[in-house]
DNA sequence: TCATTAATTAAGGAGTTGCTTACATGGCGC
DNA sequence: GCGCCATGTAAGCAACTCCTTAATTAATGA
């Protein structure tokens, strides 16, 4: 099942595949078109449509009408989460091995 | 199409699943049995079993036989491929504004 | 007005996910 | 060995994902 609807869940979730990260990459140089954006893909362009919708549920992308155009442009709060998240766990983590690693060696050099 | 293989798309995607973050949230107290793990989800132990063999094809967990236990310990190497890679975008991106920013605002001086 | 261009929506199909219950495996103490 | 644990695997099911092609919407410019 997936039915999320917490934000990190689909943040992760729209990161987990290889053409919308590529596709937020192409992103960084500036806001595109669909079009654009779908011309180094072999895929159709509502495949990228779809890719799209699912990066602007998540927060990551905003498409704005311009003429028969819509100029995608990418947002970074939702990263900003999702990087929290991820260095939070990760740095914890690592802080319980230094700990354990000094309680290690503390042990060693009163054993000595 | 899922059928991913890549290292940075299986990581996204157990992470994707507020059960599967909250296991890791609760593996950073230390290594744990699957049971111990399963004991504050109201879901069966073949559903944690199923996340927990999510979280370790991303390479986010290991287990190891203890006896009739499986212990579960947290493997951070994953999630600093994840950071890198959120980071970097969300960086590059704002350097970018930045830079934009600072074009605008000298513009503005020179037409003073 | 009408054809062209840009993009989305609709419908459908193959494959995956996330759960379930039932069954299988394998170590433990008696 | 036997019956208990703690887990894992199998099978099945509803919902979702990722793609397709065909039809639709909407703006443009002659």
């Amino acid at each position: 099942m997936a039915q999320v609807e917490d934000e990190l869940s689909l943040v992760f979730q729209a990161l987990a595949d290889p053409t919308r990260r590529a596709i937020i990459s192409r992103l960084r140089g500036g806001p595109t078109t669909v079009g654009e954006l779908a011309e180094p893909f072999s895929m159709s362009r509502p495949a990228i449509s779809q890719h799209l919708k699912v990066l602007e549920r998540a927060g990551l992308i905003e498409r704005t009408a311009d003429a028969q155009w819509r100029r995608c442009t990418l947002r970074t709060e939702p990263l900003d989460d999702a990087s929290a998240w991820v260095d939070r766990h990760r740095d914890e983590w690592n802080e319980r091995f230094d700990l354990l690693d000094e309680r290690l060696r503390r042990l060693k050099d009163s054993a000595n």
